[in-house]
DNA sequence: GTCTATACTAGGATAGAC
DNA sequence: GTCTATCCTAGTATAGAC
Protein backbone atom coordinates (compact mmCIF):
# COMPACT_ATOMS: atom_id res chain seq x y z
CA UNK A 1 0.00 0.00 0.00
CA UNK A 2 2.93 2.44 0.06
CA UNK A 3 3.09 5.03 -2.54
CA UNK A 4 5.55 4.84 -5.65
CA UNK A 5 6.96 8.05 -4.39
CA UNK A 6 8.16 6.09 -0.82
CA UNK A 7 9.60 3.17 -2.25
CA UNK A 8 11.73 5.36 -4.89
CA UNK A 9 12.33 7.38 -1.52
CA UNK A 10 13.76 4.97 0.11
CA UNK A 11 15.52 3.30 -2.34
CA UNK A 12 17.26 5.97 -3.61
CA UNK A 13 18.32 7.14 0.21
CA UNK A 14 19.94 3.37 0.62
CA UNK A 15 21.30 3.54 -2.69
CA UNK A 16 23.01 7.28 -2.12
CA UNK A 17 24.38 6.09 1.60
CA UNK A 18 26.13 2.89 -0.29
CA UNK A 19 27.68 4.35 -2.99
CA UNK A 20 28.71 7.67 -0.22
CA UNK A 21 30.52 4.80 2.04
CA UNK A 22 32.15 2.83 -1.07
CA UNK A 23 33.60 6.37 -2.19
CA UNK A 24 34.54 7.56 1.11
CA UNK A 25 36.37 4.38 2.00
CA UNK A 26 38.12 4.12 -1.24
CA UNK A 27 39.07 7.51 -2.00
CA UNK A 28 38.61 9.70 1.71
CA UNK A 29 35.42 11.65 2.08
CA UNK A 30 37.94 14.62 1.26
CA UNK A 31 38.84 13.59 -2.00
CA UNK A 32 35.36 12.41 -3.03
CA UNK A 33 33.17 14.69 -4.96
CA UNK A 34 29.07 15.36 -4.61
CA UNK A 35 28.91 14.95 -8.08
CA UNK A 36 31.49 11.32 -7.93
CA UNK A 37 28.39 9.95 -5.83
CA UNK A 38 25.86 10.85 -7.54
CA UNK A 39 27.11 9.33 -10.97
CA UNK A 40 28.05 6.04 -8.98
CA UNK A 41 23.78 6.07 -8.32
CA UNK A 42 22.90 7.45 -11.61
CA UNK A 43 21.24 11.21 -10.27
CA UNK A 44 22.28 14.50 -10.39
CA UNK A 45 24.08 16.63 -7.93
CA UNK A 46 20.70 18.19 -7.43
CA UNK A 47 18.93 15.13 -6.71
CA UNK A 48 21.43 14.73 -4.07
CA UNK A 49 20.72 17.59 -2.33
CA UNK A 50 17.20 16.23 -1.79
CA UNK A 51 17.72 13.40 0.09
CA UNK A 52 20.89 15.30 2.18
CA UNK A 53 21.31 18.96 2.95
CA UNK A 54 24.85 18.37 3.02
CA UNK A 55 27.98 16.15 2.08
CA UNK A 56 28.70 16.47 5.74
CA UNK A 57 25.41 15.23 6.20
CA UNK A 58 25.84 12.00 4.54
CA UNK A 59 29.02 11.82 6.64
CA UNK A 60 27.10 12.20 9.47
CA UNK A 61 24.43 9.66 8.75
CA UNK A 62 27.01 6.50 8.28
CA UNK A 63 28.40 7.16 11.08
CA UNK A 64 25.70 7.51 13.40
CA UNK A 65 24.08 4.25 12.12
CA UNK A 66 27.07 2.03 12.15
CA UNK A 67 28.71 3.23 15.62
CA UNK A 68 24.71 2.62 16.81
CA UNK A 69 24.77 -0.86 15.63
CA UNK A 70 28.25 -1.77 16.97
CA UNK A 71 27.49 -0.48 20.44
CA UNK A 72 23.88 -2.13 20.83
CA UNK A 73 25.71 -5.40 19.79
CA UNK A 74 28.49 -5.08 21.97
CA UNK A 75 26.06 -4.21 24.83
CA UNK A 76 23.73 -7.51 23.78
CA UNK A 77 27.64 -9.18 24.02
CA UNK A 78 28.20 -7.55 27.45
CA UNK A 79 25.23 -9.17 29.16
CA UNK A 80 25.60 -12.44 27.91
CA UNK A 81 27.87 -13.48 30.33
CA UNK A 82 29.69 -11.79 33.63
CA UNK A 83 32.53 -13.86 32.96
CA UNK A 84 35.51 -11.48 31.53
CA UNK A 85 36.87 -14.02 29.00
CA UNK A 86 33.23 -14.47 27.81
CA UNK A 87 33.10 -10.84 26.97
CA UNK A 88 36.31 -10.47 25.61
CA UNK A 89 35.09 -13.07 23.40
CA UNK A 90 31.98 -11.56 22.81
CA UNK A 91 33.68 -8.28 21.90
CA UNK A 92 35.97 -9.39 19.66
CA UNK A 93 33.36 -11.43 17.96
CA UNK A 94 31.01 -8.52 17.54
CA UNK A 95 33.94 -6.23 16.97
CA UNK A 96 35.56 -8.83 13.86
CA UNK A 97 32.08 -9.54 12.37
CA UNK A 98 31.01 -5.86 11.94
CA UNK A 99 34.70 -5.03 10.09
CA UNK A 100 34.69 -8.28 8.13
CA UNK A 101 31.05 -8.15 6.63
CA UNK A 102 31.00 -4.26 6.15
CA UNK A 103 34.75 -3.71 5.69
CA UNK A 104 34.14 -0.32 3.69
CA UNK A 105 32.25 1.10 6.03
CA UNK A 106 34.09 0.32 8.81
CA UNK A 107 37.22 1.97 7.11
CA UNK A 108 34.81 5.28 6.78
CA UNK A 109 33.80 4.69 10.65
CA UNK A 110 37.79 4.66 11.57
CA UNK A 111 38.77 7.26 9.30
CA UNK A 112 36.88 10.11 8.63
CA UNK A 113 35.59 11.68 11.76
CA UNK A 114 37.61 14.38 11.41
CA UNK A 115 35.43 15.82 8.55
CA UNK A 116 32.71 16.51 11.11
CA UNK A 117 31.24 19.71 11.96
CA UNK A 118 32.62 20.56 15.70
CA UNK A 119 28.73 19.61 17.51
CA UNK A 120 28.21 16.71 15.29
CA UNK A 121 31.65 15.15 15.78
CA UNK A 122 31.21 15.64 19.65
CA UNK A 123 27.67 13.30 19.54
CA UNK A 124 29.46 10.65 17.48
CA UNK A 125 32.52 10.59 19.73
CA UNK A 126 30.33 9.91 22.47
CA UNK A 127 29.20 7.02 21.09
CA UNK A 128 32.68 5.89 20.17
CA UNK A 129 33.80 6.37 23.81
CA UNK A 130 30.49 4.10 25.15
CA UNK A 131 31.63 1.36 23.08
CA UNK A 132 35.09 1.62 24.43
CA UNK A 133 33.58 1.84 27.47
CA UNK A 134 32.77 -1.64 26.88
CA UNK A 135 35.88 -2.98 26.26
CA UNK A 136 37.41 -0.80 29.61
CA UNK A 137 34.66 -2.48 31.65
CA UNK A 138 35.66 -6.04 29.91
CA UNK A 139 39.53 -5.94 31.05
CA UNK A 140 38.44 -4.25 34.71
CA UNK A 141 36.25 -6.87 35.62
CA UNK A 142 38.65 -9.56 34.35
CA UNK A 143 41.44 -7.83 36.23
CA UNK A 144 39.88 -7.35 39.42
CA UNK A 145 38.87 -11.46 39.44
CA UNK A 146 42.56 -11.98 38.79
CA UNK A 147 41.69 -14.15 35.71
CA UNK A 148 44.08 -11.38 33.65
CA UNK A 149 46.92 -9.38 34.16
CA UNK A 150 47.52 -5.97 32.74
CA UNK A 151 50.06 -3.48 33.85
CA UNK A 152 48.45 -0.43 31.97
CA UNK A 153 44.69 -1.24 31.50
CA UNK A 154 44.37 2.55 29.13
CA UNK A 155 47.09 1.07 26.79
CA UNK A 156 46.00 -2.67 26.75
CA UNK A 157 42.51 -1.89 25.59
CA UNK A 158 43.93 0.85 22.94
CA UNK A 159 45.96 -1.92 22.26
CA UNK A 160 43.45 -4.56 21.53
CA UNK A 161 41.13 -2.34 19.41
CA UNK A 162 44.05 -0.71 17.37
CA UNK A 163 44.76 -5.02 16.80
CA UNK A 164 41.00 -5.76 15.72
CA UNK A 165 41.28 -2.19 13.40
CA UNK A 166 43.86 -3.41 11.28
CA UNK A 167 42.08 -6.22 10.51
CA UNK A 168 40.01 -3.93 8.74
CA UNK A 169 42.77 -2.74 6.32
CA UNK A 170 43.68 -6.26 5.23
CA UNK A 171 40.75 -7.91 5.50
CA UNK A 172 38.71 -9.12 2.10
CA UNK A 173 35.93 -11.13 1.91
CA UNK A 174 37.11 -14.57 0.28
CA UNK A 175 40.46 -14.24 1.42
CA UNK A 176 42.52 -16.69 2.91
CA UNK A 177 41.05 -16.84 6.34
CA UNK A 178 37.33 -17.62 7.11
CA UNK A 179 35.71 -14.96 9.52
CA UNK A 180 35.77 -17.75 12.20
CA UNK A 181 39.37 -18.48 11.73
CA UNK A 182 40.01 -14.68 12.12
CA UNK A 183 38.23 -14.76 15.21
CA UNK A 184 40.00 -17.54 16.71
CA UNK A 185 43.48 -15.89 15.81
CA UNK A 186 42.48 -12.69 17.51
CA UNK A 187 41.15 -14.48 20.98
CA UNK A 188 44.41 -16.29 21.16
CA UNK A 189 46.18 -12.63 21.02
CA UNK A 190 43.87 -10.95 23.00
CA UNK A 191 44.42 -13.32 25.84
CA UNK A 192 48.25 -13.52 25.53
CA UNK A 193 48.15 -9.67 25.70
CA UNK A 194 45.79 -9.69 28.97
CA UNK A 195 47.69 -12.78 30.31
CA UNK A 196 44.95 -14.91 30.39
CA UNK A 197 45.85 -18.22 31.13
CA UNK A 198 43.40 -19.86 32.44
CA UNK A 199 41.03 -22.47 29.73
CA UNK A 200 37.21 -21.30 28.95
CA UNK A 201 34.58 -23.48 28.62
CA UNK A 202 33.23 -23.73 24.89
CA UNK A 203 35.22 -23.89 21.66
CA UNK A 204 38.76 -22.94 23.31
CA UNK A 205 38.07 -26.05 26.11
CA UNK A 206 37.04 -28.15 23.40
CA UNK A 207 40.13 -27.30 21.34
CA UNK A 208 42.35 -27.91 24.55
CA UNK A 209 40.74 -31.01 24.80
CA UNK A 210 40.68 -32.39 21.50
CA UNK A 211 45.06 -31.40 21.53
CA UNK A 212 45.64 -33.58 24.47
CA UNK A 213 46.06 -37.50 25.31
CA UNK A 214 43.29 -39.34 26.42
CA UNK B 1 81.11 30.25 1.40
CA UNK B 2 77.87 29.37 0.39
CA UNK B 3 75.98 31.26 -1.95
CA UNK B 4 72.53 33.69 -0.07
CA UNK B 5 71.31 31.24 -3.17
CA UNK B 6 72.17 28.28 -1.89
CA UNK B 7 71.00 28.91 1.71
CA UNK B 8 67.79 30.53 0.76
CA UNK B 9 67.11 27.55 -1.66
CA UNK B 10 67.92 25.22 1.59
CA UNK B 11 65.64 26.80 3.62
CA UNK B 12 62.82 27.25 1.16
CA UNK B 13 63.02 23.57 0.40
CA UNK B 14 63.14 22.35 4.11
CA UNK B 15 60.44 24.79 5.18
CA UNK B 16 58.11 23.56 1.75
CA UNK B 17 58.80 20.38 3.36
CA UNK B 18 57.85 20.80 7.27
CA UNK B 19 54.67 22.72 5.88
CA UNK B 20 52.90 19.73 3.94
CA UNK B 21 54.06 17.40 6.39
CA UNK B 22 51.72 19.27 8.98
CA UNK B 23 49.35 20.15 6.68
CA UNK B 24 49.14 16.29 5.21
CA UNK B 25 48.64 15.57 8.84
CA UNK B 26 46.25 17.01 10.36
CA UNK B 27 44.20 17.81 7.04
CA UNK B 28 45.15 14.44 4.72
CA UNK B 29 46.90 15.03 1.57
CA UNK B 30 43.81 15.59 -0.49
CA UNK B 31 42.06 18.34 1.33
CA UNK B 32 45.70 20.11 1.23
CA UNK B 33 45.60 23.13 -1.00
CA UNK B 34 48.95 23.74 -2.89
CA UNK B 35 47.65 27.57 -1.63
CA UNK B 36 47.81 26.51 2.43
CA UNK B 37 51.13 25.21 1.78
CA UNK B 38 52.86 27.84 0.63
CA UNK B 39 50.73 30.19 2.22
CA UNK B 40 52.26 28.70 5.69
CA UNK B 41 55.48 28.97 4.31
CA UNK B 42 55.10 32.53 3.26
CA UNK B 43 55.47 32.28 -0.46
CA UNK B 44 53.57 32.17 -3.93
CA UNK B 45 52.12 28.95 -5.17
CA UNK B 46 54.28 29.77 -8.31
CA UNK B 47 57.41 29.63 -6.13
CA UNK B 48 56.46 26.25 -4.77
CA UNK B 49 56.79 24.97 -7.89
CA UNK B 50 60.54 26.09 -7.95
CA UNK B 51 61.01 22.86 -5.46
CA UNK B 52 58.34 20.41 -6.19
CA UNK B 53 57.23 19.94 -9.60
CA UNK B 54 53.96 18.64 -8.37
CA UNK B 55 51.58 18.61 -4.96
CA UNK B 56 52.68 14.10 -5.17
CA UNK B 57 56.50 15.12 -4.93
CA UNK B 58 56.08 16.29 -2.12
CA UNK B 59 54.20 13.33 -0.43
CA UNK B 60 56.52 11.26 -2.46
CA UNK B 61 59.91 13.05 -1.13
CA UNK B 62 58.11 12.94 2.86
CA UNK B 63 57.24 9.67 2.50
CA UNK B 64 60.99 7.67 0.94
CA UNK B 65 62.90 10.37 3.61
CA UNK B 66 60.46 8.85 6.41
CA UNK B 67 60.79 4.99 5.60
CA UNK B 68 64.30 5.48 4.82
CA UNK B 69 65.24 6.86 8.36
CA UNK B 70 62.96 3.96 9.98
CA UNK B 71 64.24 1.25 7.75
CA UNK B 72 67.97 2.00 8.73
CA UNK B 73 67.35 2.88 11.81
CA UNK B 74 65.44 -0.67 12.29
CA UNK B 75 68.35 -2.41 10.47
CA UNK B 76 71.13 -1.00 13.15
CA UNK B 77 68.68 -2.52 15.95
CA UNK B 78 68.59 -6.09 14.68
CA UNK B 79 72.69 -5.95 14.29
CA UNK B 80 72.65 -5.04 17.25
CA UNK B 81 72.14 -8.29 18.96
CA UNK B 82 71.05 -11.44 18.30
CA UNK B 83 68.92 -12.24 20.75
CA UNK B 84 65.10 -12.11 19.26
CA UNK B 85 63.97 -10.19 22.73
CA UNK B 86 66.70 -7.84 22.38
CA UNK B 87 65.78 -7.17 18.82
CA UNK B 88 61.91 -6.82 19.55
CA UNK B 89 63.00 -4.11 22.25
CA UNK B 90 65.10 -2.66 19.53
CA UNK B 91 62.33 -2.32 16.84
CA UNK B 92 59.88 -1.23 19.30
CA UNK B 93 62.18 1.72 20.73
CA UNK B 94 63.15 2.66 17.12
CA UNK B 95 59.10 2.86 16.07
CA UNK B 96 57.82 4.49 19.01
CA UNK B 97 60.88 6.81 19.21
CA UNK B 98 60.13 7.74 15.08
CA UNK B 99 56.19 7.95 16.42
CA UNK B 100 56.88 10.32 19.47
CA UNK B 101 59.57 12.40 17.62
CA UNK B 102 57.73 13.48 15.04
CA UNK B 103 54.22 12.11 15.05
CA UNK B 104 52.91 14.11 12.24
CA UNK B 105 55.46 12.44 9.66
CA UNK B 106 54.37 9.24 11.07
CA UNK B 107 50.92 9.92 10.60
CA UNK B 108 51.01 10.91 6.68
CA UNK B 109 53.56 7.76 6.26
CA UNK B 110 51.28 5.79 8.22
CA UNK B 111 48.08 7.17 6.19
CA UNK B 112 48.66 8.85 2.81
CA UNK B 113 49.93 5.84 0.32
CA UNK B 114 46.89 6.22 -1.36
CA UNK B 115 47.94 9.05 -2.96
CA UNK B 116 50.96 8.58 -4.71
CA UNK B 117 50.90 7.55 -8.41
CA UNK B 118 51.30 3.53 -9.51
CA UNK B 119 55.11 3.27 -9.90
CA UNK B 120 55.62 5.65 -7.07
CA UNK B 121 54.11 3.90 -4.63
CA UNK B 122 55.69 0.38 -5.50
CA UNK B 123 59.05 1.95 -4.43
CA UNK B 124 57.72 3.59 -1.31
CA UNK B 125 55.87 0.38 -0.33
CA UNK B 126 59.15 -1.97 -1.18
CA UNK B 127 61.19 0.28 1.54
CA UNK B 128 57.56 -0.64 3.88
CA UNK B 129 57.73 -4.20 3.68
CA UNK B 130 61.78 -4.21 3.87
CA UNK B 131 61.30 -2.78 7.34
CA UNK B 132 57.87 -5.10 8.57
CA UNK B 133 60.48 -7.70 6.91
CA UNK B 134 62.42 -6.80 10.30
CA UNK B 135 59.61 -7.71 12.16
CA UNK B 136 59.21 -10.98 10.83
CA UNK B 137 62.37 -11.72 11.37
CA UNK B 138 63.03 -11.15 15.05
CA UNK B 139 59.58 -13.02 15.28
CA UNK B 140 60.91 -15.60 13.66
CA UNK B 141 63.97 -16.18 15.71
CA UNK B 142 62.33 -15.81 19.08
CA UNK B 143 60.05 -18.77 17.54
CA UNK B 144 62.54 -20.84 16.46
CA UNK B 145 64.92 -20.87 19.77
CA UNK B 146 61.92 -21.20 21.82
CA UNK B 147 61.77 -18.02 23.42
CA UNK B 148 58.30 -16.71 21.83
CA UNK B 149 54.99 -19.01 21.65
CA UNK B 150 53.49 -17.47 18.59
CA UNK B 151 50.24 -19.46 17.17
CA UNK B 152 50.17 -17.40 13.87
CA UNK B 153 53.17 -15.14 12.79
CA UNK B 154 51.94 -13.06 10.20
CA UNK B 155 48.76 -11.99 12.70
CA UNK B 156 50.79 -11.56 15.28
CA UNK B 157 53.37 -9.05 13.64
CA UNK B 158 50.54 -6.89 12.18
CA UNK B 159 49.11 -6.95 15.58
CA UNK B 160 52.44 -5.54 17.17
CA UNK B 161 52.86 -3.09 14.40
CA UNK B 162 49.49 -1.84 14.47
CA UNK B 163 49.83 -1.46 18.35
CA UNK B 164 52.52 0.85 17.94
CA UNK B 165 51.27 3.06 14.76
CA UNK B 166 48.50 3.43 17.29
CA UNK B 167 50.25 5.78 19.39
CA UNK B 168 50.86 7.77 16.62
CA UNK B 169 47.19 8.20 17.04
CA UNK B 170 47.11 9.69 20.55
CA UNK B 171 50.57 10.39 21.79
CA UNK B 172 50.89 14.08 22.26
CA UNK B 173 54.68 15.47 23.22
CA UNK B 174 54.08 16.49 26.75
CA UNK B 175 51.34 14.32 27.31
CA UNK B 176 50.97 12.20 30.24
CA UNK B 177 53.83 9.59 29.37
CA UNK B 178 57.15 9.95 28.80
CA UNK B 179 59.03 8.07 25.88
CA UNK B 180 60.45 5.68 28.18
CA UNK B 181 57.27 5.00 29.76
CA UNK B 182 55.76 4.63 26.79
CA UNK B 183 58.52 2.51 25.63
CA UNK B 184 58.32 -0.12 28.37
CA UNK B 185 54.74 -0.37 28.68
CA UNK B 186 54.89 -1.59 24.80
CA UNK B 187 57.39 -3.83 25.72
CA UNK B 188 55.43 -5.43 28.43
CA UNK B 189 52.54 -5.81 26.00
CA UNK B 190 54.61 -6.80 23.10
CA UNK B 191 56.64 -10.01 25.25
CA UNK B 192 52.87 -11.12 27.17
CA UNK B 193 51.38 -10.98 23.15
CA UNK B 194 54.78 -12.82 21.97
CA UNK B 195 54.20 -15.27 25.38
CA UNK B 196 57.47 -14.30 26.18
CA UNK B 197 58.01 -15.48 29.61
CA UNK B 198 61.96 -15.45 30.30
CA UNK B 199 63.33 -12.56 31.32
CA UNK B 200 65.90 -10.22 29.63
CA UNK B 201 69.17 -8.49 30.82
CA UNK B 202 69.08 -5.41 31.16
CA UNK B 203 66.16 -2.44 32.27
CA UNK B 204 63.49 -5.54 32.56
CA UNK B 205 65.95 -7.45 34.40
CA UNK B 206 66.83 -4.60 36.73
CA UNK B 207 63.56 -3.57 37.40
CA UNK B 208 62.58 -6.80 38.70
CA UNK B 209 65.09 -7.27 40.42
CA UNK B 210 64.14 -4.02 42.01
CA UNK B 211 61.06 -5.06 42.71
CA UNK B 212 61.67 -8.02 44.32
CA UNK B 213 62.51 -8.67 47.88
CA UNK B 214 66.19 -8.78 49.16
C1' DG C 1 64.55 32.45 -6.26
C1' DT C 2 60.35 34.79 -6.11
C1' DC C 3 56.81 37.37 -8.02
C1' DT C 4 52.10 38.77 -10.82
C1' DA C 5 48.77 37.20 -13.62
C1' DT C 6 46.15 33.80 -15.51
C1' DA C 7 44.50 29.28 -17.71
C1' DC C 8 41.66 25.65 -16.90
C1' DT C 9 39.17 22.21 -14.17
C1' DA C 10 36.48 20.75 -10.48
C1' DG C 11 34.56 21.61 -6.00
C1' DG C 12 29.72 22.31 -3.12
C1' DA C 13 25.43 24.15 -3.40
C1' DT C 14 20.85 26.33 -5.10
C1' DA C 15 16.66 28.07 -8.07
C1' DG C 16 13.13 26.78 -10.45
C1' DA C 17 10.97 23.82 -14.27
C1' DC C 18 8.70 19.38 -14.92
C1' DG D 1 11.47 12.89 -6.94
C1' DT D 2 14.40 14.31 -10.55
C1' DC D 3 15.97 17.35 -13.89
C1' DT D 4 18.67 21.62 -16.40
C1' DA D 5 21.21 25.44 -15.69
C1' DT D 6 24.06 28.17 -13.06
C1' DC D 7 26.63 30.61 -9.07
C1' DC D 8 30.69 31.08 -6.74
C1' DT D 9 34.80 29.36 -4.80
C1' DA D 10 38.91 26.79 -4.82
C1' DG D 11 41.78 23.36 -6.97
C1' DT D 12 46.59 22.44 -9.76
C1' DA D 13 49.66 24.23 -12.72
C1' DT D 14 52.20 27.45 -16.01
C1' DA D 15 54.27 31.70 -18.55
C1' DG D 16 57.03 35.21 -18.19
C1' DA D 17 58.67 39.55 -15.64
C1' DC D 18 61.98 40.97 -12.09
Amino acid sequence: MESGQTRKRENSEQRILDAAISLFATRGYAATGIRQIADKVGLTTASLYYYAHTKDDLLLRIMRLGLGELLSSGQEAMEGSSDPREQIRGLLKVHLTFAASNPERARVIDNEFQWLKEEERESVIALRDAYEQLWADAIANGDRKGLFEVKNASLTRLALLEMCNGATHWFRPNGPMSLEQIVGAFEDMAFALLRCDEPLSGASALEAAAQSPQ
